[in-house]
DNA sequence: TAGATTGTTAATCGATTAACAATC
DNA sequence: TAGATTGTTAATCGATTAACAATC
């Protein structure tokens, strides 16, 4: 392996980020680019994007910078989207049904198979061309149609009981988003997305610059 | 003002997890809680979690530890939370609909007034008893109304002009869900939901996993 | 008072930035 | 070859952890 030992996930949640920007620039014909000209794009330093990079390889060329097409490419294997994955969403609600018609998920190869719900209602149905099945027949269809990826979407009571059934079922990763601390053996992933946490975190700097504001006037009316 | 200069956006992101769990806590009757007692529940250090909170005050007790209602009430007005926020979606897709939906945001004080669309199709019908607006109407909307916050849900191309629109209305902050880095001035705080990058990282995650087992499986076989 | 636990300072660890030799 | 820009090492900065005196 010429990849070091293990690269910090403040690393990899970077990673994205110059999967985007990459993408954009091979859209936009833009062929080579210095990690000068990228830093001035994506607002991280020249110097912490080789770095970065460096993590995984030595993708760029002195004296000439990065391929674009080739180091996007790199970067999809890195993030492992060279394939396909499957997915299940557990939670027929709004959120649930959102996600499972969202178009974006496809074209990168999360390919959403079906919804589970235990509401007799709404099992049977099928939202945006999509099979609602019963929770009860969760696990025999995650085998049977080797579903790599649960997302979580019930209320947070029902959140780890539905992980737990995903754990069973042979399911690799999870993506929750329900608001609770979800427990999983170490050799399944877990992804939480915290849509909560990110609104109080913006709550938080709408009142700080409310402050900062205040202050200003203050200052100016002495 | 008792408040440090000015506290890391690492501390920040941290505080709703205290918030959370300190609600739990609340929730099921426990009174009083010592660093170390948190530390074992929410997994971040006891001393972590004194330097985090201490940020904003010394809210503890020597010899007590911390008053579990007490705490979480400061955790609220750091937070911002002790107020409403008035909110509209713009885009009536399905996310937007799922998070205009969503009773989760009102119950901790984020009410969404409306959504706003450009499609005439949708535009004056009603989404789960909430109007959807023409986007041509929003910024009046939004300064009659008194919305301070802004959710984009609308499709990458269309989100900075989005942004324009609502910083020009006047709105304090805005909840991004589309997957572009948005520009808007200073005193608008922004804040991401990069749900494509999540899945990236649960992606790159599964990836290395998957190479873990693998080579404990040629390591067994040796 | 004695025991517990904070608030805070100091030490360590990790991540970012700077610098520059290697090299295309 | 000369100029540009990487890959990488060293320096700096910031965040986490450890330690302990202060104090309830």
């Amino acid at each position: 392996m010429d990849r070091k030992d293990k690269v910090s996930t403040t690393v990899i949640r970077r990673l994205p980020k110059y999967h985007r920007y990459l993408e954009e620039l091979h859209e936009k014909g833009v062929e080579r680019i210095s990690s000068n000209e990228l830093s001035q794009l994506i607002g991280f330093t020249a110097s912490q994007i080789r770095q970065d990079l460096n993590n995984f390889g030595g993708f760029g060329q002195q004296g000439y910078g990065y391929n674009v097409k080739d180091l996007q490419n790199e970067l999809s294997k890195i993030l492992g989207l060279n394939r396909v994955y499957n997915a299940v969403v557990i939670g027929a609600g709004n959120l649930g049904q959102a996600l499972s018609n969202y178009k974006g998920f496809e074209d990168v190869g999360f390919k959403i198979l079906a919804l589970a719900d235990v509401d007799k209602e709404v099992v049977g149905t099928e939202i945006h061309d999509k099979k609602v099945i019963d929770f009860d027949d969760l696990k025999s269809f995650i085998k049977e149609q080797d579903v790599h990826i649960g997302i979580i979407t019930v209320p947070k009571e029902q959140a780890q009981k539905v992980a737990d059934t995903l754990v069973e079922s042979g399911v690799k990763g999870i993506w929750n988003f329900a608001p609770v601390d979800i427990e999983v053996p170490n050799h399944v992933i877990i992804e939480n997305v915290r849509l909560n946490d990110s609104l109080f975190v913006l709550s938080y700097f709408i009142k700080e610059e409310e402050l900062r504001q205040e202050m200003e006037r203050r200052q100016k009316n002495k």
